[in-house]
DNA sequence: GCAAAAGTGTTGTCCTTACACCCATGC
DNA sequence: GCATGGGTGTAAGGACAACACTTTTGC
């Protein structure tokens, strides 16, 4: 699946020439991406946000976009705007949605595609601090510019989904991380109270967390043991298509 | 959630020129609609394809698609393809992903935003048959254009994922239906096999099936009854936030 | 010793699965 | 009367939810 056909690259040959007359009497439209940089720290689940370029927009906040350039995939442009704006590479990046509603932008026609990124914000204090660049928590409603916050809500929801389908949760956390901390990701993003009894036992029997035989520091209270994700397990168990809950 | 804020319509003020000049000096790409509609008959899950326009592709297949007009919405457009390929309105569309790698359109670059429809055979009878428009069976893999099977199979695992959350087997179905029926259109979307009795509990369980009073008819073994299916209830289940599997 | 969270098992309920027999209709 | 699918119930197993007490650490 998804499979990526290289036979139909660009040649110059006399079919060439009619499909290239072809798109060039396509209308053209300007065309963005924008993420929403999921984090979690403090206890809560955080996004990131600039203070918005254009002056209608003063002291609003939008997410982190750009344009597509002429000649670049989606996927990359996503990214490009991920590293521009806050240094990382590498970063964890699934396409959500395409806006495209004729009046969403005040200048005119621009039609976004949305991605959204999870990050570990303890990773990311090297940031670039531009344009006031900071995280934000998401229960605080703030003041958002163009359409950001129906597009912040569709990407919310695409993450509360997700989460439970797939282990993104530890691209929040440190690569060592306490059961109470992953089940604190799942609390902040759901809303919703676990018992603690039944989510360890939950995660214990999926068999994917590996003991890394240390325990919390810096803690006042009763340290917990430390694990990481088997992240090669579940590739190879997906892989396997051995039935998996997420 | 997904509410329009309608506070943005441009307005002639000097934000706007602003905001204009700023859109203006953005790249513009061509940006079509591709949709993937799929339909049920004869006990297998069908496609609707058309041969493709271009010499290049001569034999191919290709999803039915349009450009997006310099100010159209992208769900607006995709119903106009749907309208202008099958002569249908009010049809089930949902927007599934956009492709953007900038090779995959021999004639340049193309951005497509992708949507899957679900349509009832039987009520499309009536299509138009430009270009060699017709029902082919997912299970055949003939050639496609472009990067059309990608995209197929991308929407494929959409539909398999969505129809087991969602109710649109029913869109697939006529108004009134057998349970055989309803169960086939899952196993045929599914590739598997389903026991009959643990089925039709399931759905009886959820309390969605109206019986309609009838029977089926001109079939070579006894008949089975009739059902439709409660869409108002599940509109209002799904709103009161009731716990739902689908 | 007190506050705060770690760690741990059992029980009941519900959902899912597996499975077999008689019935109504067309031919 | 035979072929084809319609229609039905039960029992076992697995997953999830509810629930309380002891332990370890920092202060």
């Amino acid at each position: 699946m998804l499979e990526y056909n290289k036979s139909i690259a660009p040649t110059n040959t006399a079919h060439n020439q009619e499909a290239v007359s072809l798109v060039e009497s396509y209308p053209k439209v300007p065309l963005t991406v924008d993420c929403a940089i999921f984090g979690f720290g403090e206890n809560s689940l955080k996004v990131l946000l600039i203070k918005s370029d254009l002056a209608q927009f003063s002291g609003k906040y939008s997410l982190l976009g750009d344009i597509v350039k002429s000649n670049e995939d989606l996927d990359a442009a996503a990214h490009r705007v991920l590293y521009e704006r806050t240094g990382m590479k590498d970063v964890y990046l699934e396409q959500v949605q395409s806006f495209g509603k004729p009046d969403r932008h005040p200048g005119g026609r621009v039609v976004t595609t949305v991605y959204a990124s999870l990050l570990n914000v303890k990773h990311q204090e090297l940031s670039i601090k531009d344009h006031d660049l900071n995280w934000h928590s998401i229960d605080e409603m703030i003041g958002m510019a163009f359409d950001h916050k129906e597009i912040l809500d569709t990407c919310l929801g695409w993450l509360r989904k997700r989460i439970q389908e797939h282990p993104l949760a530890f691209n929040l956390l440190p690569k060592k991380f306490s059961l109470r901390e992953l089940q604190n990701v799942y609390e902040s993003i759901l809303n919703i109270k676990m018992d603690r009894r039944n989510f360890r036992k939950k995660f214990a029997s999926m068999g994917y967390l590996i003991d890394a035989h240390e325990m919390e520091t810096n803690v006042m209270h009763r340290p917990g043991k430390l694990y990481s994700f088997d992240f090669a397990l579940y590739a190879q168990r997906k892989q396997n298509g051995v039935g998996i809950d997420f």
